[in-house]
DNA sequence: TTTATTGTTGATTGACGAGTCAATAAACTT
DNA sequence: AAGTTTATTGACTCGTCAATCAACAATAAA
């Protein structure tokens, strides 16, 4: 049976189980058996190739953390302009494959782990500087000083509809998270520049969600 | 020893110690037998006045939402305007007595807590609506139509501001929360409504902190 | 003074769960 | 063929912790 080369295939399947779990139990009280028992195997395996229970919630949030760098990054590479740069940062954020319940879920448990576990502090903080850093470089050619605390203050307004998806029922509605920080953007942004999307005209509270 | 009346002081010792517990753990795992010894008793005395430990988290959710509620009532009481009872708000929401590490550690682990205990979900619920409905009150006159979105907006990007501060390190800043929300406010503000308040001008990002 | 009622705790129970280990099996190496 | 490495698991250890209980103390009520 034991066929060669199982580790990196069972550390994904580990890695997914454990986002899925602690998504469906909405803490980390996610007994490793669980988890194991979902990624078909023992727990017993799941200890043999992660360390600890720590180690495999770390290694779920790096992969949460991968995908989403991953669809900002695809995003961005699409974009044309400064003001799309920043609204393909918006649509990656809360794109189907990252606004998901147990996504949601599971970046919320990160957060708590942030507060006692210094490198889910530090992964944590590593998003933070480059979701900063994406909006500065969109944000800067089109409202210069201000740039900084509207990057901070988009930052925040995204986290905050994340956790506010959590107490939603019914599936999570990205297009209308997308609208929300497009209002906040478009109230910031010098009259006139807020058109200029190849998504069409995005009036202030409800545009179409560009995914 | 035994004095009677006992029960209401127990309980308060006990509801304070779970807070203090819960935020410096950073965690909702927390011992019953910790937050007893904090509050000066055994074990078994919490569970005698409080069924179980849900109860015990229950209760002090109650009293953080209680003590946020008191402090926006007392500000609301205060404002003349419309705008200056937006401020209020968010003056109360990022005030020293709310806006501390412990709190904040204990809201993170409330919302967690949402995602799976409903009469915690129905207490964050009754939270939201109390905010909606307060900010309303004093959007609606200034900006008519768009102070559903903005109510939306402002609660959201306050939650978030809480999350961020999750991860500082330092004491704190109320003072730059309140500014950041302010900047969200102002920018959906028609221009010349944003100067109104008697705490002086307040420019669209650094104002002073309206405490 | 007996009889509740309220306050209080040390000790115990019972369950659960992280992590370890010994053992087994299949593949690769030499 | 003998030895090594990788895969895999059931059974076990050891600790922790919520909740309960039995017992004791002090005040109030009868």
């Amino acid at each position: 049976m034991p066929k060669l080369g199982m580790e990196p295939i069972r550390k994904a399947a580990l890695v997914k189980a454990t986002i899925v779990e602690i998504g469906r139990a909405g803490s980390l009280d996610v007994t490793v058996s669980q988890i194991a028992k979902r990624a078909g195997m023992s727990s017993a395996l799941a200890h043999h190739y992660f360390g600890s229970k720590e180690d495999m919630f770390l290694a779920a949030m790096r992969h949460v953390l991968t995908l989403y760098g991953a669809e900002v990054r695809g995003a961005l590479a699409l974009a044309e302009s400064s003001d799309q740069r920043v609204r393909a940062i918006l649509a990656a954020s809360f794109s189907p494959a990252n606004f998901r319940r147990d996504a949601i879920g599971a970046w919320l448990n990160f957060w708590l782990m942030a507060q006692t576990v210094p490198e889910a502090k530090r992964l944590l903080a590593v998003y933070h500087r480059r979701l900063r850093s994406n909006l500065l470089v969109g944000l800067r050619p089109l409202i210069g000083d201000q740039a900084e605390a509207v990057a901070n203050g988009l930052g925040a307004l995204i986290d905050g509809l994340y956790l506010r998806e959590v107490l939603k029922s019914g599936p999570p509605d990205g297009r209308a998270a997308v609208a929300s920080a497009l209002a906040y953007l478009n109230a910031h942004l010098p009259q006139g520049t807020a058109t200029s999307s190849p998504f069409g005209n995005l009036p202030a509270i409800q545009g179409p969600a560009c995914i």
